[in-house]
DNA sequence: ATAATAGTTTCGAAATATATTAACTAATAA
DNA sequence: TTATTAGTTAATATATTTCGAAACTATTAT
């Protein structure tokens, strides 16, 4: 691998890390895990405003992180590649553990002031 | 587990992505992947302004995603959870493998303009 | 063709992240 | 004590992200 490959390489893993840096994102993420979901019925869970929504969804897309596909009126999502949900629990599994260890994690969490 | 501590969980697993958004600080994290390291030794092989650096170093830290000892006027760095550098390897191996399933994804990696 | 529904895109304004420079601190040596 | 080395923090200009509002597109129904 050149050495220019590999600058690719960490910027892209930066994009994709990126697309996964917002709560909105990772909730989304969240629930297509359970299988596809249209936009609606994405945004009847999440109680946001459509436009947002999409831009969330564009993100996710242009990562290839989700895929789509329409049928009529609807466009569903999914998860483009499961792994993608194991590097997700992976970093929960890590941030239960730190909880666990003693509430301090509570205080980086706060993030008023 | 209560809607306002997965409300929690959500922010919390953000921001470790955020810490994990930079091309540079994935770099960080693939040369501490082999153990611990001063910031003078990072300096040497990232070749960055030390204040430069040592605020990366720091937004890492904050997350706990690293962890430092010093000994006498260095500090050293190493990754504090092991699962950390899983996560990365998986999100690396779904890059490598969009690559190979053709060179598109080259086009989305192409930033400048 | 017009309307309705489901989604997307564009355009700012406000909030965050980044790099650079300069000033600072902690440990050791002279 | 003063200087030196190793590293951090603060200030700030620039770039990037985020959200809301309005305009737009695609599919289906009338």
């Amino acid at each position: 691998m050149d050495k220019n490959m590999e600058e690719k390489i960490f910027y892209m893993h930066a994009e994709v890390c990126k697309s996964m840096a917002n709560p909105t994102r990772l909730r989304i993420m969240n629930l297509l895990r359970e299988g596809e979901k249209s936009v609606g019925e994405l945004r009847n869970q999440l109680k946001l405003p459509k436009a947002n929504l999409s831009q969330h969804l564009s993100i996710l897309r242009q990562r290839r992180i989700v895929s789509t596909r329409r049928a009529g009126l609807n466009i569903y999502y999914k998860v483009a590649n499961p792994k993608m949900i194991r590097a997700c629990d992976i970093l929960r599994e890590v941030l239960f553990e730190q909880l666990q260890e003693g509430g301090q994690l509570m205080k980086v969490a706060s993030r008023k002031k």
